[in-house]
DNA sequence: TTGGAGATTTTGACTAATCAAAATATAATA
DNA sequence: TATTATATTTTGATTAGTCAAAATCTCCAA
């Protein structure tokens, strides 16, 4: 049961390919390697080997999924990834924008007991600083649904709730227009020929491509009573 | 310059062999191989590998040096390791007999921006919760000699400053004697034929083979004019 | 000075992870 | 349906790190 970093890595990509797509479907072996930096070939093997250790289901030609051992595992790595990255911000002082790469290789490193304390230590806390939710230890994570600024209605008060990107670069730009996960914003216009999105800020009107806005998600802000 | 885990764990084992030695002595290669838990063979092939890349110099049937190149290396491994340990005692709570474990994970992972902070956080510390010392930003390492409760004068109160042992199961043995950095005891009697050594600490007397004492160093207590 | 005894090195083999490039399968297009 | 484009798999090779066991070296003692 002792998983290389290598493999953690694979389980992780897998995951997440697959929470973008529609239950039961399978990772493309391409879109795996573009993910993971490697070459197509070299992804085809590493999954056969995976699927050889009962982590995977592979089917040649279509792509891959995770079992429940491998869901189970990968479920994990996510876990310590969100927890180490929140614990970098809040206890260390770094920049939301900085903590994925260093996540990325802590991830492999922390022990079962140290991502305990972390984990007590803040609180038990539910999402990561770009708004990734937190597998429980028992790793059950919350899912549901988000509107993103692509999807979200117009002229309508949103929170933004999470980004999906971990680009250093995106998430600057995001910070300088004041479009972190918890700020209130609204869509004011979508100009489908120009493929652009104008969303409101307390501040300022920010307009990005089409792209970018679907990379961030937001909830409708719900009414007090 | 990126250094493997392994090659890491390589000079940092060399170095730590070298630093029992006298100046320009090498460290022979089954020491070496057995404080790595690796068969001799193997340690071999990797020595010649990393005077290959220029960190050590090897003599065959001698044994292996760090080059002032690999010595930087090696200490910067043990400024990451030695900080990481102290940060998870003084920041996360652990305990300090269970912390090297951890350490020895994370001192591969910790990227220098991180480390960086940990100094910081800490106060830039001079020693671990071992008392090792933490070598500093520049690579400069606090050397000094100790007595040890082996060599130590008889009688005289004196303060321990190091534990050479990083087995939980041993330090757990000097907790329970209270005999941990900083704690002020007294040799009362070696006994040669015996090979043991007794210590009053405020509480009791424990007796404990001189393997065990010699692991312990002290400083003697300088007295306030 | 001649055996060992013990340490060290060699040799051959193996696993994990990777790439380049050729071969093949699938999907899209004409 | 035949052809082309794209995605995927194979094949052959490479690097890092390791072990088992045979070969070799060093050094001490008889
Ligand atoms: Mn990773
Ligand atoms: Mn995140
Ligand atoms: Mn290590
Ligand atoms: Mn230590």
């Amino acid at each position: 049961m002792l998983a290389s970093p290598t493999v953690e890595n694979y389980l992780k990509a897998i995951y997440q390919g697959q929470s973008a797509l529609a239950d039961g479907q399978h990772v493309p072996m391409g879109q795996l390697a573009a993910a993971l930096g490697v070459v197509p070939g070299t992804a085809t093997t590493m999954v056969k080997a995976l699927a050889e250790s009962g982590l995977v289901s592979y089917e040649p030609y279509v792509g891959v999924r995770l079992t429940v051992a491998g869901e189970k595992l990968a479920v994990m790595v996510l876990r310590r990834h969100r927890l180490v990255e929140l614990f970098l911000v809040q206890v260390m002082g770094m920049n939301w924008t900085e903590v994925h790469d260093e996540a990325e290789h802590l991830e492999h490193a922390v022990s079962d007991r140290l991502i305990q304390r972390i984990d007590a230590m803040l609180g038990h806390p539910q999402v990561d600083p770009h708004g990734d939710p937190i597998p429980d230890a028992s790793g059950t994570v919350d899912r549901h649904e988000y509107h993103s600024l692509l999807t979200c209605p117009l002229n309508t008060r949103v929170t933004v709730t999470r980004v999906l990107d971990q680009n250093p670069t995106f998430l600057k730009f995001i910070e300088d227009c004041a479009l972190m996960p918890g700020r209130a914003v609204e869509v004011t216009t979508r100009d489908t020929a120009a493929d652009s999105v104008s969303v409101k800020t307390p501040d300022r009107t920010v307009t990005m491509g089409a792209r970018a806005a679907s990379k961030l998600l937001v909830q409708l802000e719900t009414n007090p009573i």
